[in-house]
DNA sequence: GCGACAG
DNA sequence: ATCTTGTCGC
């Protein structure tokens, strides 16, 4: 897929955080045009540790938003550029996941993140990037909060808001009935009414989108290949 | 000041 | 994220 923006290495966490505090101001919210016909799950696996070292396998996997069969796929193993710091996580991902969407030959209407959108400490987590990045409408479902959450209801679809300063930034989601809740957030060109139906859309069976629980599969198949053709 | 902190 | 045995369940 066509990748509009581009993607600025920050050389510190300082000027990490001043890149997240300048790109926000460019999202833009609103509720799903149409029925998003393709949707596209991203994550990614690590090997190693550190910057110079270890490897990162980026999967994109592109599911028809109906019958949840895979249209397009794409993958990318490179070097991680930037330390895992919590809040600038995306600096550490976005650059192999930018590979593989490019090497997409479709345009998924949607993509579905592997973190958090607005509910980050700075409203700029990992599916804003990407959003910004591409141009397209996406959102993050998180397994774990960045902010502090409250407990939703037992039964499958209860939540509860994920609030910063007061305003609502995501909504702790309860996928499975009486399983730990995810966390959803608008990334850019959706709004959290249409992420959390989207998400919900996402998971008739288990906790986690269909679209990351296939990403998070490629994967890791794919990391597990780079390190045998290594060694 | 100290710890916690998406993956 | 990743390191890991057995174990419960469909």
């Amino acid at each position: 897929m066509e990748i509009v923006g581009t993607y600025v290495r920050p050389g510190s966490v300082a000027e990490a955080e001043a890149i997240q505090e300048e790109l926000r101001s460019r999202l833009r919210f609103a509720p799903l045009a149409a029925r998003p016909s393709t949707v596209a799950g991203l994550d990614v696996a690590y090997a190693g540790d550190g910057e110079g070292d270890g490897l990162v396998a980026a999967a994109v996997v592109v599911l028809d938003a109906v019958t949840f069969e895979v249209v397009d796929q794409a993958v990318s193993v490179e070097r991680p550029s930037f330390p895992y710091v919590p809040g600038l996580f995306a600096f550490r991902e976005v650059p192999a996941l930018l590979s593989a969407l490019r090497a997409l030959r479709t345009e998924p209407d949607v993509l579905v993140c592997d973190g958090h959108g607005l509910a980050h400490p700075r409203r700029f987590g990992l599916a804003c990037h990407l959003g910004l990045l591409t141009g397209r409408p996406s959102f993050g479902v998180a397994k774990t909060p960045l902010l502090p959450a409250s407990v939703p209801g037992a039964e499958r679809g209860a939540s509860t808001p994920l609030l910063l300063d007061g305003e609502e930034v995501g909504r702790t989601l309860r996928t499975r009935p009486g399983i730990r809740p995810v966390h959803v957030s608008p990334g850019h060109l959706v709004d959290l009414d249409s992420c959390v139906a989207l998400t919900l859309a996402l998971t008739p069976e288990y906790r986690l989108p269909e679209t990351t629980r296939k990403a998070d599969a490629l994967s890791r198949v794919t990391l597990k290949e780079a390190l045998s053709a290594t060694s």
